[in-house]
DNA sequence: CTTGGCACTCCCCCGCCGAGATTGCTAAGA
DNA sequence: TCTTAGCAATCTCGGCGGGGGAGTGCCAAG
């Protein structure tokens, strides 16, 4: 210890790291407290469980073990898990198996947008055996393909925007003035000459009012097809398709109620969810918050693995899985890369050039 | 048992019928297995705990009670909860206070419609204490307002189809031979002239065949708009908004997590969810369906009320409630019936005339 | 037919105990 | 200085048993 850096996480020595690693291994696939002898026997480490158990206590005192009680095995906290995450534990490629089950069950996944992603999220919660969410496109860095203003009544009428990436939102308005059919046809028109090929998020108030004062169209009408646009880019509550819940209750750490109901809240809440993980979209690799890391009391038992996916070259979304702490980490990590990367090529392919 | 009438309901005497309605009543309310005594002490019934035991030895031989163990109370089987149901519990009205939020938290929802649905169920799920889901609007019976085709390529393309209630669906298609934006406009134009005003359910494929036809567009064309129109008519697997899984927890039958797991596996599917409350659609009054009459194994501990709601003179989704057997029929149909009525209203107020 | 009384049954809670697991510590050895 | 064997101490967990209590069923009297 004498030589040793005052990083907030202190360099561990060779053997400390191997010994954390199995035993955040090994916790992971017994959810049993993991024990000094146990380690020995079941790993060639050259050392004997008395030494095991020195280098436990010290991990314990660094932060990276805890104790569930005196005579219990160590278990690894929130540093423990960071530090394998980051460190220790090595980058998994995804499966053949996983692999192939992925492709399998994607396959015959139709062309609409809202389904790919609910068959996306089916399969992830199935594979992941935990539950997934995934949150719906942003639409606001893919392009402007066409607005449909749809005459219903003299003063409603319906708002359409298509981008590259497919249907993005429907819009009911209201009128404060009358308009006829071909008023709204026609500023369609003059909308969509305008605004080709560019990203909704480049699409000012002022493009549109160029064409509606070029008509002679009111200020409600523009408002209206601002309010289309904006909806259209992104809705301001963004929306999660989430799957397989009945896992967590198979996980041994959740057989107390009490731990899953303020998770079932959260999870059909969305909003909570959503915030947990929307920096990690500009993120490239997959990202692991872990326990505490997500800044909700009652998902101090939970980690979640995050990673976006992209519409062509930006990222729009993100797939997550949501489960134990003690979660297989590396497997769920190339899982969800490996997804992300299945459902961005198909939007590739759905998408409209 | 000599001379008793051979119905699958037997009658019941006044007096039994009272003690069987005061036993569901007390169960329901303590989800404790019921006493004689506990009975005769906060009942007026007139009779001594003894009385009430014979009573209660002959309803449990007729079915309607059955006792976990030899020194324990009663507990209505599912014939108990039925007979209460159809036979003993007072219909009840909307209690002010349920009335009050009702509205209360429904004044402000959007026009649209998937929001419409989204917020009703959030606060069925909320009032009732217990899972809600709803089906969203079957457009069959809804009245044709527009389509438009949108050209995005030569060959492939947006249809959009409005009714009454909203937009109900768009759908992407591809086609066989190329067309132009100028023929995707001249057809909807004539898909509009020719469609108006009828319901969703009555139009034909000939309808479109003739606008094709008459524009000289192919068969694929035809197909395209057929089945977008299809689409529009009816989703094939109906799409279930349901909210409050986390309610199901506080039931303290509930406490075993093998029950919950399935349930949590049904709602997620959504497509047996629908399947159960299907047959519901067609009636007036809230139904409910207990225990074994769900028809299926994992739910035996369940019971769902259904009600259906409206657009306009037809009903085109149900409103549904899914609790543990012991749940308040009397006060959750009252509340089904409620919401359904204040959620047909609101579809009136937001549909186009 | 009703009712008071009573014996009987069964659940449930609680405390107790012993087995087992694991640790920390100590002292000897490399 | 690090490692290791040995050992006492600690804590959990499951099983066992008994007491309390709740509730029933039945009987005999009203």
């Amino acid at each position: 210890m004498s030589g040793g850096p005052e990083h907030p996480t202190p360099e561990l020595d060779k053997r400390k790291a191997f010994i954390l690693a199995t035993v955040v291994y090994e916790y992971i696939a017994t959810a049993e407290p993991v024990a000094s002898q146990s380690l020995t026997q079941k790993y060639n480490l050259g050392v004997s469980s008395a030494t095991v158990r020195n280098e436990m206590a010290e991990l314990e005192a660094g932060g990276f073990l805890v104790q569930p009680h005196t005579s219990a095995g160590r278990v690894p906290s929130d540093a423990g898990y960071r530090t394998y995450v980051d460190q220790l534990m090595q980058r998994e490629q995804l499966s053949v198996e996983d692999r192939r089950r992925l492709g399998d069950e994607l396959r015959d996944a139709s062309r609409e947008l809202d389904e790919i992603i609910e068959s996306t999220t089916r399969v992830l919660g199935r594979l992941s055996q935990n539950l997934a969410f995934v949150t719906k496109p942003q639409h606001d860095t893919t392009t402007f393909r066409h607005i449909q203003l749809i005459w219903l009544s003299a003063r409603t009428g319906v708002a359409i925007v298509v981008t590259s990436i497919g249907v993005s939102a429907q819009t009911l308005f209201e009128l404060l003035a009358d308009v006829t059919p071909d008023d709204l046809t026609r500023l369609s028109n003059a909308l969509n000459a305008r605004l080709g090929n560019r990203t909704l998020r480049d699409i000012g108030e002022k493009d549109v009012a160029a064409a509606t004062t070029e008509l002679n169209l009111g200020d409600d009408v523009k408002d209206a097809v601002v309010s289309a646009l904006r909806t259209a880019a992104s809705s301001e509550q963004p929306v999660i398709s989430s799957s397989g819940t009945q896992h967590l209750l198979d996980q041994p750490e959740f057989q107390d109620l009490r731990k899953l109901r303020s998770i079932l809240r959260i999870v059909e809440e969305q909003k909570t969810l959503y915030d947990l993980v929307a920096d990690s979209m500009t993120l490239e690799a997959p990202a692991a918050k872990i326990g505490h890391e997500l800044g909700v009391e009652e998902m101090t038992d939970f980690s979640i693995v995050t990673v976006p996916y992209r519409f062509g070259p930006h990222a729009v979304g993100m797939l997550s899985i949501l489960g134990p702490r003690r979660m297989p980490y590396g497997r769920l990590m190339a899982l969800a890369s490996g997804t992300a990367q299945t459902l961005s090529q198909r939007l590739d392919d759905v998408g409209i050039k």
